[in-house]
This record gives structure tokens, C-alpha cells and sequence, in this order.
DNA sequence: GATCCCCTTCCGTCGAGCGGAAGTTCCAGC
DNA sequence: GCTGGAACTTCCGCTCGACGGAAGGGGATC
């Protein structure tokens, strides 16, 4: 019997991160040899793991067959403080936002080169929309991601503007072409994309600004998404700027969001 | 030097998790004494294993000397199938019936003996609300509460007959007269409550149910938190109903939602 | 400068995690 | 019903990485 030694890898922390990051959105349940593949854990080490964080706790949950994450997990992603005042102080603006525009109306924040979408409001919707609570779009694709990127640090542009990739044939990604438009949504305040992420949709997004020290500061984006041929574009960014405006202002109230 | 032995607790994963495990909704953010304390971990090791998880992938961060849940676990827990398509069904129509009655709306499922709450929509509150998505609150004084327990098989009811906890001086901590007040929402299909779980809030709640084998099954409650001396409280209940129907519907058209 | 509190680093010991091998279950193909 | 294969589960001896007390900063308060 063999049993090679004790941990070759790596901290079992680490080990533990490795078989629930291979979870996404696309994949939410894996089987047990899947998740052993996909996180290059041996099946036994596997195997041992899972049993542990599904019988200790509730982290993962054996439905038949297949491994998911557990409502332990969802239980402390809700405690999480990514953004939770922003999301609880933005709500009710975004709320009311959408009762006036019926279009779905989202609210992201910038994380390293990807938009984060940390709230969404949307009805039926009219419009195929891909991104979801909790998942990242690249910043130059989308309203949202140009009105953070507009913002960002140089540093962080540069990196952005040597990974463009194409999502659709009228994905921007000519870096020229890009940097010219984050000086216009500098200038005019509001961004604006039309089938560049996905056919089907266009939208329009402006930032959610903070006065802190001597300036203000962009801590999120707001945006709506809209049908390609919407006459009305540019009139929706007036009012994604009143909301915006009153959601910077309440944030402005708390102590401290990030 | 000393260094006791190696792990004379548990496994590594039920030891972490009691580290995250003293996270909660009133206290956030903890420092490492706290954390060592609340766990019963030693000073050193909440150390070192805080550190990792803050190294290995941001499960949990440090922000100015104190530590949080951190973005890693909030996108693991969005995964979480834990009422996900719920939720998502549900969300849509939430929307519309708060766009109507313009009160806050939740969606709760029965969690052992707690009512737990995956879903909320509210505006600008009116009145003062203790829910939040992710919360649990005892059965027996909300409107969700009721709906769900008297949906419940008898051994959850008479469990939960055994500990009625007094909320308000207005909860129903008498098994006999809940047992009646069960009784009734039974036969007329909606709950109410006024002021038995917080001053100054009163609920209609109804259930959700799916047509599963022969009969249907209550998946989930339904409810609006008001003013508790508004006039049309009965009225409420027809909407609800409206709504909760069309949940249902929706539900039965997937697969599988448990 | 002394006391207190909280955090961080160091390091010798030893038992808990490791994972190959073997056993079990389940199903498809013949 | 038998056989081959794939997926899962149990077993267990070896070893090295986790354990945590001691000691060393750092900053506040008296």
C-alpha cells in the first residue's frame, strides 16, 4: 500500500480552492471524476476532500450522482462585503430605475481588466442578455466596462488595450479607435455600445461617482440594455445620470464602501 | 521550541470553516483575536490559516487590521444551486407584483425550523424590515413562516410547536393557538401576522406550490411586509395569489428546482 | 519607560493527510 | 448471464507539512 507521502501539492487550503473553482456558471454540477479532472486533484485526494466539505458543513452537496455547491457557501458569499453597501444602497434607486425605463438596468464595479456585475434588475426581457449577477465582461465590450475603463488608472488601460478580444464582429478592437472613445465617454459622461458583446443588444452606461479628498471618484457603473435600434439612446443617459447621481450621493453618506 | 503536534483538533476543512463560520451578518468584519476567540482556535493557527486563504484566492481579505468574507466566496456562492432557479423564476414576478402593491416582497423556503429568505425585493422602506436575503427566521412569527409550516410534515410542526420563542409581545407563543391559526391558513390559503416579529410590521404571506406526482407541494412562501394598520390587508392576499400561481406554473415548466 | 494588547515570525515535533491499490457498483454490449 | 469497462468507495502504511507555544515587534495608554 502506498500512499506516496503526505501533501506533494500544496497546502490543503489551496487544494480545497482548487476543487471549487472548477465550478462556473456553465458547469454548476460535476461529478466526482470531473471535478478530480478539472482540478488535476487525484480521485481519492478528491474523493476524501469532497467528502469532508459536504459532511462538515454543507460547503458542497452530493445531488445524485453529482457534486454542487452547498448553501453553506451561498450562505457566506452573502456576507461578503464586495460591494454590499453598494448593492444594498443601490437597489432601491435601480429599483425605481427600472419601474421608469423597463429596460434591464445593471450595476458593475471594475475588477483587475473585467467589468464585475454586482446587481441586475430585469423583467421579461426583450433583449437576450448574457451577463449575470457575479459574472465578468471585459471592460471594452460593454457600456458599463468603457465607463469604468474611462476611469481607470493609465496602467490598468494600457493592459486593457493590448487584450482586446473580437465578441462580435462590431466589438471595438482597435486600440486607436478605443482610446478615442473613453476620451468621449470622458467628455460627454455617459458610454454607449451597440452589439459589441452580444447581437441584439445595445446599452448605455454612465459612472457612479464620490466626492473623496479633493475629487470625485468612479466606484461603479451604471448601465441599461436596450434593442440595437432604439431611437431613444441617447435620451436614456440623462436619466441613468439623475439615478446615478442619487446613488453617489447616499454612498456618500457612509462611512467608507470599499 | 514547542509545537504541540500536529492537528489534534479535526480535519483542516472543519477547522477552516469555523474560522469563516463566525462571520455573520452583524459582524462582518473581525479582527484575528476575534476570530481565534469566536472559533476556539489557537491565536497562531487563525494566523496562519487566515493568511492562506487570504493568499490562496481571496476567500476571505484583509481590509485596515481587520478580516472579511471576501469576492471569492460571494462568486462560489452564486453558484450555489440553492434555490437558483428559484430565484431566478421567481424574480421577474416579484418585480411586477412590487411595481403594483409597492411594498417590500420576499420569497422564502423552509430551512429545517427557520424560514429562509432567497429572495427580496423593497423600495424605499415604510416600514422597518429584519429580513435580508440569506437570513432565517423562526416559523412561527412571519407570514412566510406560517405558510411554510403549515405546509410542513407533522414532526417539523410539533418540533416547532416545542420552541416557540417569544419575538414581540405580540408573538404567538401558545402551540395550541398557532395550531388553530395553521388550521386556517390552510383552509383559507394566505397567512397574516401583525407585529409578532418586529414593532411596527405586519404580513400577508401565500404559498407557492407545483403540481408533483398526484398532489401539489408547497415549495415556497410568498409574502408582502406593510404598515400594520393598513385597511386593505385582506385585500392583499388575492394578488399575492395571482403571483404565487404564476410562479408555480413557471416552476413546473423545469426540471427539477430541489 | 513600563505595561498592556494585538499581531507576526520562528521552528521542533509528530499525527493527519496522502494517494496507490484493491474492492464495489453499475451499465452496456455480446 | 457473462464480460469488459468506467466510476465510485474503502483501506491503510508512509511521510512531510501542519501545529501552536515561545519569542519578537509595534503601537497605544498611563
Amino acid at each position: 500500500m502506498a500512499g506516496r507521502s503526505a501533501a506533494p501539492g500544496r497546502s490543503v487550503t489551496s487544494r480545497v480552492l482548487s476543487l471549487l473553482d472548477v465550478f462556473d456558471s456553465t458547469s454548476p454540477r460535476l461529478s466526482l471524476s470531473e471535478i478530480s479532472e478539472r482540478s488535476g486533484t487525484p480521485l481519492t485526494t478528491t474523493h476524501r476532500l469532497l467528502a469532508e466539505l459536504a459532511d462538515w458543513g454543507a460547503l458542497v452537496r452530493r445531488a445524485d450522482g453529482r457534486y454542487e455547491i452547498g448553501r453553506k457557501l451561498w450562505d457566506l458569499g452573502l456576507l461578503a462585503p464586495v460591494q454590499m453597501e453598494l448593492r444594498q444602497i443601490a437597489a432601491p434607486f435601480m429599483l425605481d430605475l427600472h419601474t421608469t425605463i423597463r429596460d434591464t438596468v445593471h450595476l458593475a464595479v471594475r475588477e483587475e481588466l473585467s467589468a464585475l456585475y454586482v446587481e441586475r434588475i430585469s423583467g421579461r426581457e426583450s433583449v437576450p442578455i448574457v451577463s449575470q449577477v457575479g459574472s465578468r465582461l471585459p471592460l471594452h465590450a460593454t457600456g458599463v466596462g468603457k465607463v469604468l475603463l474611462a476611469a481607470a488608472p493609465a496602467d490598468v488601460v494600457d493592459r486593457a488595450l493590448h487584450s482586446l478580444t473580437r465578441q462580435t464582429p462590431r466589438t471595438v478592437v482597435e486600440p486607436g479607435r478605443l482610446q478615442r472613445e473613453l476620451a468621449d465617454v470622458r467628455r460627454r459622461g455617459y458610454a454607449r455600445t451597440s452589439e459589441e458583446m452580444s447581437p441584439g443588444a445595445a446599452s448605455v452606461a454612465v459612472p457612479v461617482q464620490v466626492e473623496r479628498g479633493g475629487g470625485t471618484v468612479v466606484v461603479a457603473a451604471l448601465g441599461v440594455v436596450v434593442p440595437p435600434h432604439r431611437r431613444d439612446l441617447a435620451r436614456l443617459a440623462p436619466v441613468l445620470e439623475v439615478t446615478a447621481r442619487g446613488i453617489g450621493r447616499e454612498l456618500a453618506r457612509t462611512r467608507e464602501f470599499r
